[in-house]
DNA sequence: GCTCCCCGTTGGAACGATCAAGACCTCGGG
DNA sequence: CCCGAGGTCTTGATCGTTCCAACGGGGAGC
């Protein structure tokens, strides 16, 4: 008995308890718990009578303790930022916290430090606070990856090691580029001929990759990108520029975005020019976000599949943390698109 | 020496390595991380050191047994929603996450059970994963509260105890009443007489509080609020129905809205009839989501301050996990109005 | 010179679980 | 009849930290 007498009744009940309870060790209860085939159906039966008596749950730092293992999946939260990008990366997180829960793991959020992405997730990993990792921002082409795969930190990377083609470490990402191709011939199958693309400037490898996918529908078809093509920041403002300039020296029947934030500048051009979105120039952007979904009068937009790249990558999460470690290859997963009243 | 002999060197070191590098004992080390001031300067220095030398963090789990303990504070994502509300609390998340990690403390989220809301909450607490809970949907007159308070779970919750005036346990929460007023009273300044309001339905204590800020406003004015409101459902196409109904009947100049998707919904209206918003007819927001911030021609909106909130939720975190325990009373926030060309 | 006190330090125990190995029983084969 | 195998349960040790009570040295006071 590993109570102490008159210990007041609200404390938690160990396994000990339990043992006692049912009469059985303590071994037998963990038996119970974590490998119940091993148990005789009589023995099973009455360990978990004493078990749902008692209403015990296992002490998890006790048990991380001895397996050295938290249950516990660290993600960092990129620094404070009122922008665009964020939304999808909620999403994902949303999805990301059921999938885990799932798989009977935990997300442990942390605060990055902008200046020193590398901090914390030391501190974690030192202290054995999480099991492993899940990566987010790998496309700064910052050193989180080859830091953590040197300090042989277990970890999964949502998005591609752009940098660094042969990476070994597990990744799941988006096609960018499968997403506006689907978006440009889309608007090819309506007739468009004419299709313009407004993206980000040529150090993003994400636009860049997003940017291929409308050269490559074209193409296909024997069209010519040249003169069709804006790369600015990814703000409303750049936007709306981009498409005036656009509209008057490539005359174009249509726009696709590399995010809905410069979709709204398109949106605002047109508007400025009393041209309507969809009836006189299509318009497609990127994220189905909020806002394309409310605009009037909705806008197209590629829809990334966060839930399935949560499920891939907790997926590849079971795979690294299993006894021995199963890596896969890199996965890549088709984004759809979500069809309103600007295409 | 705790050490086995070729052990592999990847292995984190632990305070006995600490103690027998600096030549001290394991309890000194401790001391020097935990209470700095109990050592003679100069062994403080050899022990940080070692400390330093080989890397040394506490292991988490053996801490965590042993002060039962976990620093972390759960929370639950309420399960999958494509809705508008959880910009306003991902953006809260964010917040918490960042205030937590300067008080020495992670986040822990975990998923939310549709039907059953307890559920999760309970695992955590009787297995001791979290020391206490961040409670964001109050709102729903959920059990949360009451079964938490019953079980002496620490817990701060973000929303005021509707049901319930007088509860006991902290929280904190954003003054929407305020919020709306501070709107409607901005119109008003603009020399507006004929202020309309779209809200929800009257089951929703916060859309309740929010309608009478509002009521507060036009009365202190001496302008009647008859026939110049509308509860209804929180979509797009709710608000443009209702702006559409009040527009005809009432003839308002300006609308205030509980929240930024009813508002976009007026914005179609407006549209649909040729009116410009801010010009001709003005509109109020609540959130001042992405969606305010990007839409044509910028959609006046009542901010939360989150970022404050997270901060006085966390201060109470601390006081309830205090010894002794400190708690206060229940905080409530003003919000600010972000002015774009709507209004 | 002795005691007392204080400060810094020490070894042992405890937190609650799992691991490794052994004990006991039953059963079948030589 | 004895031995080994296999299934079931028990015992002792261990994970790495902090709590507890006790210990030793040095200065002040008598």
């Amino acid at each position: 008995m590993s109570r102490i007498p008159g210990r007041v009744p609200t404390a938690a009940p160990t396994l000990a308890d339990v043992a006692e309870l049912a009469g059985v060790s303590r071994q037998t209860v963990s038996n119970a718990v974590n490998n119940p085939d091993l148990l005789r159906a009589d023995t099973l039966v009455r360990v978990q009578d004493a078990i749902e008596e008692l209403g015990y749950s296992p002490n998890r730092a006790a048990r991380n303790l001895r397996t050295r293992s938290s249950h516990l999946i660290g993600m960092r939260m990129s620094p404070g930022q009122e922008f665009t990008a964020n939304a999808a990366i909620d999403r994902f997180v949303h999805s990301l916290v059921e999938t885990t829960g799932e798989a009977g793991y935990h997300v442990l959020l942390f605060a990055g430090d902008g200046n020193d992405p590398l901090r914390g997730y030391d501190d974690l990993l030192r202290s054995t606070a999480v099991d492993a990792f899940v990566v987010t921002d790998t496309y700064l082409g910052n050193p989180q990856a080859a830091w953590l795969r040197e300090r042989r930190a277990p970890f999964v990377s949502f998005g591609r090691p752009w940098d660094d083609p042969d990476a070994t470490h597990p990744w799941v990402d988006v096609d960018g580029a499968a997403g506006t191709e689907l978006a440009t011939r889309h608007l090819l199958d309506k007739g468009h001929e004419r299709i313009a693309w407004i993206g980000w400037r040529k150090d993003s490898f994400i636009g860049e990759d997003r940017r291929a996918g409308w050269s490559r529908a074209l193409k296909d078809r024997g069209l010519s990108t040249t003169g069709m093509a804006s790369r600015v920041e990814d703000t409303v403002n750049s936007g709306r520029e981009a498409s005036a300039v656009l509209l008057d020296e490539a005359r174009p029947s249509a726009f696709v975005c590399a995010s809905d934030t410069l979709a709204m500048g398109v949106l605002h051009t047109l508007a400025d020019r009393g041209l309507r979105a969809g009836a006189d120039i299509a318009v497609i952007g990127f994220d189905d976000s909020q806002v394309a979904q409310v605009v009037r009068p909705g806008l197209t937009s590629v829809r990334q599949p966060l839930e399935d790249a949560a499920i891939q990558v907790v997926d590849a999460l079971e795979g690294l943390l299993a006894h021995p470690p199963r890596v896969g290859p890199g996965i890549l997963l088709a984004p759809t698109l979500a069809v309103r009243g600007s295409s």
